[in-house]
DNA sequence: GTCTATAAGATGATAGAC
DNA sequence: GTCTATCATCTTATAGAC
């Protein structure tokens, strides 16, 4: 989830694969060149073509690597006790990220928002990164009693990934830290009059 | 505000305008070509230099156009007798363009989220977008006696683009009603408790 | 003011030596 | 498996005829 630098001893695979998910945050899918991509994890440009087969494919392998990521963020969060504190986990998650939101976006809904128009494959696995998210967070509300735990879900999602989009056009971190703590006062909220 | 069709009979200026902001609302400024948009205005090529000195500067016209198109937007609502009722046109705003947000996103937030990534002029343009929103739902929230008028305005456009970016990756015009019943639900609690 | 032709550069992708 | 060299294409932008 975190966007670190990319660690030069890995292999070259994930060297590739850690430099396009960096650049693909910071400049968008479309613009990301393969030569910037082989550039930044030390790679030669025609030695990509050995891992990945096209530049969607490169994508592809953005995308499966930000799942995972997602998978152990929330696998992180399971461990809280209650599920108010779980979604609570989640929305402070963002507000630690804020200044990486403020300077280039939230690194899921940045891929989504460029993606999504696209009708392909891409498009639509790319969806499936927001999907999982929502759907772990109707759990939750649904564990809390919530009979509209499908929309509470949406509306905690459309808050963050708003919030982040926010954040980031304006580029002031506090709005991301300000929203959070009204997100954080609903959950309570709906925890006590459940 | 509504992305119509470009409209053919209009100046040739006026017709790059159109097409530049319907193609970029439908795959985003980095892809748009000029030649694309020529194309789509009936206007040849080498035709769009003499209106526009480079690219950017087509964007740059498509976003003053958007600008002046939330400006009309807004003078809409100022007719609304009570600032609830002025936000709560706001949002109904996006619910009417469910069906256009679900297969293309948000004509607004879709192009933040892109440019506003660039540390150029054009990036910052497009954020006064978003933020001439944000204080226009301000000065309404102010108007109910909020103190806190600031942050609710950032929740109201957060909930709104944060609403839109889900019902576009998840392709589901539900969505965006969904949500947008539940922001009238919250502005009128406020309305009642201020 | 309008349009054709094209220059100049970048980019995705491939061929083929090692 | 790795890398160099290069092709074919696309895209922004310009030159210059009408």
């Amino acid at each position: 989830m975190t966007d670190s630098p990319p660690q030069i001893r890995l292999g070259k695979r994930e060297r590739l694969v850690a430099s396009a998910a960096d650049l693909i945050h910071r400049q968008g899918a479309a613009v990301t060149t393969l030569a910037q991509v082989a550039a930044a994890a030390d790679v030669p440009l025609g030695n990509v073509y050995y891992y990945f087969k096209t530049k969607d494919d490169l994508i592809q392998a953005v995308i499966e690597d930000r799942a995972s990521g997602i998978a152990g963020l929330l696998a992180t969060f399971e461990q809280r006790r209650t599920p108010a504190a779980r979604l609570k986990a989640l929305a402070r998650h963002w507000e630690n990220m804020r200044e990486l939101i403020a300077e280039q976006g939230c690194p899921i809904g940045s891929l989504c928002a460029e993606l999504s128009q696209r009708g392909d494959d891409l498009g639509r696995d790319t969806a499936t990164l927001l999907r999982s998210l929502v759907e772990w967070a109707a759990i939750q509300f649904r564990a809390m009693g919530r009979r509209d735990a499908d929309t509470l879900a949406m509306s905690l999602l459309a808050a963050v990934q708003g919030s982040a989009l926010l954040t980031n056009s304006l580029h002031d971190p506090g709005i991301m830290t300000d929203q959070v703590r009204t997100i954080e006062r609903w959950i309570d909220s709906l925890a006590t009059t459940a």
